[in-house]
DNA sequence: AATTAATGTGAGAAAACATAACATTTAATT
DNA sequence: AATTAAATGTTATGTTTTCTCACATTAATT
């Protein structure tokens, strides 16, 4: 999932193919990064890289102007969609914690079993092989 | 799947990006392209513009010369690969002619057997009702 | 030693892009 | 109606990137 995501966000894109895919102007473009909307990269010449998640969100800026809300609005709803993306990715971290603490436990408990095997005669193999040696 | 290609022979890169992602020098691109190893599109103003497809011809092209094998043997191999593909694509529509063409006589059959049923009256619906009337 | 294939390097021109300032349009507010 | 603010257009000027072309270098082959 992760490396999709890194290809997503990797610098790619002049302005001028962005002008083309977005059919916005390098001004609105511009703009809209003086509006924190994007944050694309820079050259080491000072050029402007965008990568695909940039494009995905211009088109989305401009999708939602042409719905009439403003910038700030955007901004607002942009900065939302972050949370929320934040918080369940919270979770699925913390759900993956859940799942492997459980598996943790259940490791231990199999540990103590074949470590006890010693004494208690009543290991799984063992168990296992008393349905053809009683 | 034709989308697909399309998007991956969308000219969209700068050689200056090219040169990162495939660590060629520009010399080396632009020879390669002098030898119809690739053949970019070009901007109005006369720019380079790559493709996916590009990007991999060219890390295809380092990948065989680090084998040691020339231009000349690299674009053999190309022309060879292309004719393969070409012809699995012939092939595959061959197969779909075929499968199309039994389809059209399954309905003829289909279609000859409903008309026919004013005559001899034998028709499937009436087949199956013939079991509660008798 | 000479030739060839592949690549490096440098020059000069053109294209693309940068910022900045000012202009225009449109919609909202007073 | 006049004013203001938001979004975009336009123009000017400087910098970066890319273009082609020519010549140089390197390594392998004859």
């Amino acid at each position: 999932m992760s490396g999709n995501n890194i290809r997503r966000s990797m610098p790619l894109f002049s302005i001028g193919i962005v002008m083309q895919l977005t059919e916005l102007s390098a001004r609105q473009i511009r703009y809209y990064e003086e509006h924190q909307l994007i944050t694309p990269m820079r050259t080491e010449g000072n050029r402007r890289l965008f990568s695909l998640n940039d494009i995905d969100r211009l088109l989305e800026v401009k999708d939602l102007l042409e719905q009439g809300i403003n910038l700030a609005g955007i901004k607002k709803i942009f900065s939302v969609k972050e949370e929320v993306e934040v918080e369940t990715e919270t979770i699925k971290q913390a759900e993956k914690i859940r799942r492997d603490l459980t598996d943790v436990e259940l490791r231990k408990l199999l540990r103590a079993e074949l470590l006890q095997g010693g004494k208690n005669r009543t290991s799984l193999r063992q168990g296992d092989m008393s349905r053809f040696f009683h």
